[in-house]
Parts: C-alpha cells; sequence; structure tokens
DNA sequence: TGATGTATATTCACTGGTGAGTATACTTAT
DNA sequence: ATAAGTATACTCACCAGTGAATATACATCA
C-alpha cells in the first residue's frame, strides 16, 4: 500500500530527464520517451496531462539535485571563501569532461524555449536559477561581505557564462578561466570590505 | 534589369533569420520560411541543399555584423577600457530591453544541437564565439596589458553569460552586473600590469 | 533576324514518415 | 464490480525532402 504508483511514473521521468537532457526538448517526441521508458504513449499521458507537463516536471526533478550539488561542492572545498567558490567552477570543468556533458539543462530549456516565456518549464528554470543565487548571497552575508547581492550577481553570471562557453567550444578549460574570475572578484570583495569591525574573516 | 536574381535567396535568408531566431531552429519548418519569403519549399531546396545548410547559412549571415556591432559599441565609448568594455554590457542591455530580442543566436543554436556537436552551425557559432575572443585579447595586448588571452575570456565568460541569464530571468539589468564584473577585472588587469614602466595608466 | 539549345530559377503536387494527442477496450488488485 | 493503470489502434496535422514540369534569360548558329 502507499504504493499507488510504484514504478510508471518514474520510469518516464527517468527516461524524460535522460533524452531532454541530452538531445534537447523538441528533439524528443513521447514516442520515444514512452519505449525508453517500456511503456506505451497512453500511459505517458494518464501520468502527465501534456509534453508542456512533461517538461516542466522533467526540470522540476532536476532543481534540488543539482543546488544540492553546488552546495556540496562549495562546503566540501577546502581553502577560504574565493576557493570555496573556485572549486564550483572546478568540478564543472569535471563534470564537462565527460562525454555525455551537454551543458546546464536549465540554461539548454530555457534557450530552446524562449518563444514561449510563458512556459511553465521557463519559470522552474528562472527559479532554480534564483535559487542559486540566493544561496550564495546568503553565503556572502554570512561573512558580512559587502554588496553581497552584486557579487553573487557576478559569480551566477561567471557560471552560466561558463555553461555556454563550455558547450560551444567543447572545451572545459573555460569552466577554470571561470573560476579565476570568480576567486578574483571574491577577494577583491573581501579585502574592500570584509566589514564592520571584523576586518579578516579567515 | 540586370536583375537576374535580385530576390529569392535572399528573401529566404532574411525569413530564416527572423524566423530561427525568433523561433528557433527545430520549431521553424521550411514551409514556415518559404511562405515568409514569398516562394515556394522547392526553390528554397534549390538555393540551399537542405535545412542543416540553411541553419549554417543563418548563422554565416549573423557573424560580421554581430562582431561590427561589438566593435562600434566598443570603439564609440567614451571613457578608458574598462567603460568601453562595460560599454558593450549596456548596449546589450538596450538591445535585450526591445520585446524581440530573444539571446544570443549563436548560443540559442549551439544549446538546441548540442546533441549534434559536428553540425556545420555549431562550427560557425564556436568561430564567431572564438573571433569575438580573439579581438578582445587584441585590444588588451594593444595598451600592454598583463595575460590579455586570460582576461579576454573573463570577458567573453561575463557576456555570455550575461545572454544566457537575462534569457532565463527576462530581465536586462544582468547585463549592467556583468558589465560592472567586466571593469572592475579590467580595472584590476590595469592596475596589476599596465606594463612594462608605465605605472599609471590613467 | 530568328530558331533552337541550355542553364538558371521557380512552381505544383506529392511521398514517406513522424508528431501530439485521443477513443476505446482490456487487465488486475481490492 | 469498480477504479487505477495499461495497451491497441487510431486521427489529424505537419515536416523534410523529391519528381516532373514550367518559365525565363541568354547564347549560338543558320
Amino acid at each position: 500500500m502507499s504504493r499507488p504508483t510504484p514504478n510508471a511514473r518514474d520510469r518516464i521521468l527517468t527516461a524524460a530527464n535522460k533524452l531532454f537532457y541530452s538531445e534537447g526538448i523538441r528533439a524528443v517526441s513521447l514516442d520515444n520517451i514512452a519505449e525508453k521508458a517500456g511503456i506505451t504513449k497512453k500511459t505517458v499521458y494518464y501520468h502527465f496531462k501534456s509534453k508542456d507537463d512533461l517538461v516542466e516536471a522533467y526540470l522540476v526533478s532536476r532543481d534540488q539535485p543539482n543546488l544540492t550539488l553546488y552546495r556540496k561542492w562549495f562546503s566540501e572545498a577546502d581553502g577560504g571563501l574565493p576557493d570555496k567558490v573556485a572549486a564550483i567552477f572546478l568540478q564543472i570543468a569535471v563534470s564537462a569532461r565527460h562525454p555525455k556533458w551537454k551543458g546546464c539543462g536549465f540554461l539548454r530549456t530555457a534557450a530552446e524555449l524562449a518563444n514561449m516565456p510563458g512556459h511553465p518549464a521557463m519559470k522552474v528554470g528562472a527559479a532554480h536559477k534564483k535559487k542559486f543565487e540566493i544561496w550564495l548571497t546568503e553565503e556572502f552575508q554570512a561573512v558580512d561581505l559587502e554588496q553581497p547581492e552584486a557579487l553573487a550577481r557576478h559569480i551566477v553570471l561567471l557560471l552560466d557564462g561558463a555553461f555556454s562557453t563550455i558547450l560551444v567550444h567543447r572545451d572545459a578549460d573555460y569552466a577554470e578561466a571561470a573560476g579565476n574570475a570568480a576567486s578574483a572578484l571574491v577577494l577583491c570583495a573581501m579585502q574592500k570590505g570584509p566589514v564592520s569591525g571584523k576586518p579578516s574573516v579567515k
């Protein structure tokens, strides 16, 4: 009991995740997904009311896992704040060197659905990116940096720039360059305003 | 007279430009393009051997105009080097506030065709971005900055980050944030190494 | 001059295939 | 038996690409 749908729906989502991420949204049909999930298209329509609905669910399913990963990379990194920020970029470089890497699913979906600004998946994507920015802002606030919002925004720009640029050039080295720029900006902010009374943040 | 082919091919390219940019590659059919160009689909196939071929031509047609625009924004801006770099971002903010703006066509195409790394359009896109990076590098070299390649790469990352982030959030303010980060990095590079002998760059 | 040939440019009508979404019926556990 | 879940088989629209024919321009030869 309490297991009204042990499988199907999860299998659909898993298949959708792999296919949407690796091939793109419009390049994948619900027939493809149904086949990969080992069920019928009609079953997909039983669990999701439309393709758009499934696309939204795909991004929702990636939201927390991705954020958790970023936080983990940050918190487990050695060194000071600049190093912790840079660690996120270094880990992205590692991911990007895997042959199946195809950029950021949120960014690619947003690019593909740019002609549908009201699409539910666009909202999920924007919310995801905003959560990341807010989390960074809070980390910077926690150590009393000046202008934590502006700094967080700069890091976010470098991160999404890294995703895009690596994808265009198929060259993960851009992540390291982004990491260098990011840690330089953090360091600069720390020197300017480690803040009110406490000159060292360690 | 003496106008054997005054139109067709150009009209196709113009239509492709508008539709591919505003709707995306896979969302647009050659029927759509033919209709917009006021000709028959077969005529499209007379001038372009396939849809992929037309997609490539679409990006090729944007390469020089875009680069020229960036150079113009840079060279016509008042102020020092940091201001000139920032000017590119400010102009992008202006563009991005137009309702028809849909991000960078090269980046969006790369995102959509990420599952076809060998696609001719991907090569055009990568070459375009590389040209921009090289041009920036040369500008930095011209004023004897240290590590001009690294700095150019940082600016490129911020620029593509701005394109992506603005698109996701539909908020052109990110371009200004990126411009601030960019000019800070340029300023920092100038202070470190305005170079050999001349400690002040003004 | 004019008839004919040839390359360029364009159209209409089509094919084979796939896409999103649905009508209907079957199955199985409670 | 009844409701959730799944399947078969379908509709209708669209799409990349093609076959065959036509129109136009220009050249060359008689």
